[in-house]
DNA sequence: GTTAGGG
DNA sequence: CCCTAAC
C-alpha cells in the first residue's frame, strides 16, 4: 500500500499511487515482468527497463520502420545506461540522444529519451529527498501514447510534462500482440524480457548517486489484451512497510492515495488522470496561499483534507465522507492554558502553547471504485481505492513555529497513529462487513454495479495491538461510530528556538510580532534570500538545538477512562537565562505584584509564558537565591540575577507592605528602578 | 481576566 | 506547571 501524505502545508506529500490495472491474463502472460518488480531495482534500472520494452514493443511490430534486431536497441540501451550511470555526466544525455533511431519514423525512442532526459534532470534538481516519478504510457488515446513524468522533491514538485507523440504503430502493436495470432510476439518479448532483466541485474550495483537506496520500484507492465492499457512507474522511498505486502495480498486492489489538495484542485496524481505542469503549479499556488493562510492566523486547525473532487476522478460518484478543510478556529486566543481542560471536553480546541494533535475521525476511510474494466471470465474484482481519507487532526502550534516544524509535526502525528497500527474496516452499501471469512461473491461484493457502494476505513489499532483480519469475526472490530475511541492527540512543543533568538535579539520589549510571519513567509516568496535559506535548510535537516521543537507526547487515548480527556499537561520548558534576566529585569520595573505588565512588558513574545508562568519561575528564583548553590539544580543562573532578584523581592514586598499601610503614591511604574537594599 | 499561593 | 480561591 502506497502511503505517502502530502500533508498541509506543503510537507512532502501525499502521492498519487501506481494504479495499473492490469489484467491478471496478461500478467500471467508476462509473468516474467514481475521480477521486474521483484527486483529491488533502482529507477534508472526501471528507466532503461521500460526504454528497453518500448522498444522491443516497437521492434515486434511488424509495421516498424526499424531495421535493426529485437535485442540490439536493448543492448545499446543498456550500455549506454552504465555509461550514464557510471559518468553521471551531462554527456550521458546526448548518449542518448545518440542512439540510433530513424528520425523519419516517430518513435518510441524518441520520448522515451526525451523521459529520461527529464528524468535525469528532475533527479539531479532534487537530487536529495523523496522522490517519485510517475511514467504512464496510456495507448488508449487515438493515436498517441503519453508520458509524464512527475518528481516530487522535498516540498516542491518538478513537473516534466512530455508531449505526446503520435504512434499509431505502438497502438496496433499493442493491439496485435492481444490477438492469440501473436504468440510469436510474446516469444519474442520473452527474449527482450530476459534482456531486461539481465539489464536489471547487471545495473544493479551500479550507483546513480541521485537515486537513494531505499528507493522501492512499483512497476507494472501494460496489459496487453485491454483497449487501455498503462505503464504507470512510481518511485519512491520511505516507503511505510506494508506498502508491498499490501500489494500482493491483495493482488486485483489497488490502492491509490492521491494526493491531498483541500482545493480538490486538478492537481491529484491521480492515477488516470495525470497532469503535468499545470498541476504541479498549482500545487505551489495552493502551497503558498495556503501557507500564507495559515500564517496570518494566531493558531490554525490542520485537518487533512478531501483528497479530491469527484469532478477530477474520472470513475468518482460520490466522496465516502466530506473534505475538511484546513481552516483555523479562534483567531484570538492569547492564553488557554488553564481553560484546556474544558477546551479538550469539548473536542474544540486544544491548547495554544504547544501544539495538539487530535484524530477527531477515528477511522481513515475512502470509498473504492470500480473499474470499468470487470473481467467476468475470472470473476475478479477489480477495486481502485481512489484516496483514504487521514482522520482529521487537529494541529495546534505557536505562530512563532517554522513551516518545518509544522510539517514534522503534522507528520509525527500521522506517524503516531500509523505507529500503532492500522486495520482496515470494509464499509459496504453502509454496512460494516465484519465477516472476514465471508467471501465477496457470499457479500455481494462480487457484484459489479454495487461496487460504487464499497468503501474502506483505516482504523488506528487502539484496542489489540494484534489483531488478524483473518479471523473469522473480529468483536473489537471498531467501527465509525467510535470515533472518541481512536482518540489520539499529540502535544507539541512549540519551538523555542525563535523564541530564544528573540529574546536575545530583542531582549526587553522589542516585538518582532510579523517576525515569524516574514520568515516563514519568505519561503514561499523568494523575496527574502537568507530567511529562506535559514528555513530552507531547517526542512532539511532540524537542528539539534530546535529538536525539542517537536517533542510530542501522543496521549495514549485509553477509551474508557475519563483521564484521557483531561488536557495534557504542558511540556516543561525550563527557562532560559536569558528569559530569567528579561524576568528580573521586568520584575525589577515593575514589581512584584503585576505579572500580567510583566509578560505584556518582557514575554509578549514568548507566547508558551503565561504570567502565572512568570510570577512562578520568580517564586522559584526567589526560593533559588535563597537557598544554597549546593541545593540549586538545573540550568545555573547567575548569581548576579540572583542578587537582583532578592533585591527586587525585598524591594516590593517593603513597598507593598507600605501600600497596605497607606495608599498608593502612584509612583509604581517608573523606567529607573532604584537599587535597593534591605 | 488577574493575582496569590498551595500542590 | 497545575490548580484554584479570591478579587
Amino acid at each position: 500500500m502506497v502511503f505517502q501524505n502530502r500533508l498541509d502545508c506543503g510537507s512532502s506529500g501525499y502521492q498519487a499511487a501506481v494504479v495499473p490495472h492490469v489484467p491478471r491474463s496478461a500478467r500471467g502472460k508476462r509473468s516474467a515482468r514481475k521480477k521486474v518488480e521483484d527486483h529491488q531495482t533502482r529507477g534508472i534500472d526501471l528507466l532503461a527497463n521500460l526504454a528497453s520494452k518500448l522498444l522491443s514493443e516497437s521492434e515486434s511490430f511488424p509495421n516498424s520502420c526499424h531495421n535493426t534486431s529485437i535485442s540490439s536497441p536493448v543492448a545499446a540501451t543498456a550500455a549506454l545506461k552504465h555509461e550514464q550511470i557510471k559518468k553521471e555526466d551531462a554527456s550521458k544525455f546526448e548518449a542518448f540522444d545518440q542512439l540510433s533511431c530513424n528520425e523519419d519514423v516517430l518513435c518510441p525512442e524518441k520520448f522515451v529519451r526525451k523521459q529520461m532526459k527529464d528524468h535525469f534532470e528532475a533527479a539531479k534538481a532534487v537530487s536529495s529527498g523523496p522522490a517519485s516519478l510517475f511514467v504512464k504510457s496510456d495507448v488508449s488515446d487515438e493515436d498517441a501514447i503519453g508520458v509524464d513524468f512527475k518528481f516530487i522533491g522535498h516540498d516542491y514538485k518538478i513537473g516534466h510534462g512530455v508531449d505526446v507523440v503520435p504512434e499509431k504503430y505502438c497502438k496496433e502493436r499493442l493491439h496485435t500482440s492481444s490477438a492469440e495470432s501473436h504468440e510469436s510476439k510474446d516469444l519474442g518479448s520473452n527474449t527482450t524480457l530476459q534482456d531486461e532483466e539481465r539489464i536489471a541485474r547487471d545495473t544493479k550495483d551500479a550507483k546513480a548517486s541521485y537515486m537513494e537506496d531505499q528507493m522501492n520500484l512499483d512497476a507494472k507492465s501494460p496489459g496487453s489484451g485491454s483497449s487501455s492499457s498503462s505503464i504507470e512507474v512510481h518511485l519512491r522511498r520511505n516507503d511505510l512497510p506494508h506498502s508491498g505486502s499490501f500489494h500482493e495480498q491483495e493482488d486485483d486492489m489497488n490502492l491509490a492515495v492521491n494526493k491531498d489538495d483541500d482545493d480538490n484542485s486538478s492537481g491529484c496524481t491521480q492515477s488516470t488522470d495525470f497532469t503535468s505542469k499545470g498541476s504541479i503549479l498549482q500545487h505551489k499556488d495552493d502551497y503558498h496561499h495556503r501557507c500564507r493562510k495559515l500564517l496570518g492566523s494566531r493558531l490554525w486547525k490542520v485537518a487533512p483534507t478531501k483528497l479530491q473532487d469527484d469532478e477530477t476522478a474520472n470513475y468518482g460518484k460520490k466522496p465516502a465522507l466530506r473534505g475538511k478543510r484546513m481552516c483555523y478556529a479562534s483567531p484570538k486566543t492569547p492564553r488557554r492554558s488553564f481553560k484546556r481542560r474544558k477546551l479538550f471536553e469539548h473536542y474544540t480546541e486544544s491548547a495554544c502553547e504547544g501544539g495538539i494533535y487530535r484524530q477527531e475521525n477515528g477511522a481513515w476511510s475512502c470509498r473504492a471504485e470500480r473499474k470499468p474494466c470487470y473481467n467476468s471470465s475470472d470473476y475478479h474484482v477489480k477495486l481502485s481505492i481512489k484516496s483514504f481519507e487521514v482522520p482529521e487532526l487537529l494541529v495546534e502550534i505557536p505562530e512563532t513555529a517554522t513551516v518545518g516544524s509544522l510539517k514534522r509535526t503534522v507528520l509525527e502525528a500521522v506517524t503516531a497513529i500509523l505507529v500503532d497500527g492500522l486495520r482496515v474496516g470494509v464499509l459496504f452499501q453502509g454496512q460494516k462487513v465484519t465477516d472476514d471469512s465471508k467471501t465477496l461473491h457470499q457479500a455481494g461484493i462480487s457484484q459489479g454495479d454495487k461496487l460504487d457502494d464499497l468503501g474502506f476505513i483505516l482504523e488506528p489499532n487502539t484496542r489489540q495491538p494484534t489483531v488478524t483480519l483473518t479471523s473469522s469475526k473480529d468483536p473489537h472490530f471498531p467501527s465509525l461510530g467510535c470515533a472518541s475511541e481512536a482518540l489520539a492527540r499529540f502535544q507539541t512543543v512549540a519551538s523555542s528556538a525563535i523564541d530564544q533568538l528573540e529574546f536575545e535579539d530583542a531582549l526587553p520589549v522589542q516585538t518582532l510580532p510579523e517576525n515569524n510571519h516574514s520568515s516563514v513567509h519568505s519561503l514561499t516568496d523568494a523575496s527574502s534570500p537568507e530567511k529562506m535559506t535559514a528555513d530552507s535548510l531547517a526542512l532539511v535537516a532540524v537542528p539539534p538545538k530546535s529538536v525539542d521543537v517537536l517533542a510530542m507526547v501522543p496521549l495514549h487515548n485509553k477509551p474508557k477512562s475519563k483521564r484521557s480527556e483531561v488536557a495534557q499537561r504542558r511540556v516543561r520548558r525550563p527557562f532560559s537565562v536569558a528569559e530569567v534576566e528579561a524576568l528580573v529585569q521586568a520584575v525589577e520595573k515593575l514589581g512584584t505584584g503585576r505579572w500580567r505588565d510583566v509578560k505584556l512588558c518582557a514575554f509578549e513574545n514568548a507566547k508558551h509564558r503565561t504570567y502565572v508562568d512568570l510570577k512562578d519561575k520568580w517564586k522559584t528564583l526567589v526560593h533559588t537565591a535563597r537557598i544554597s548553590p549546593q541545593q540549586r539544580r538545573g540550568e545555573p543562573v547567575p548569581q548576579e540575577f540572583l542578587d537582583r532578584v532578592l533585591s527586587a523581592h525585598a524591594y516590593w514586598s517593603q513597598q507593598q507592605a507600605r501600600l497596605q499601610v497607606k495608599p498608593p503614591p502612584a509612583e509604581t511604574c517608573q523606567l529607573s528602578y532604584p537599587k535597593l537594599q534591605v
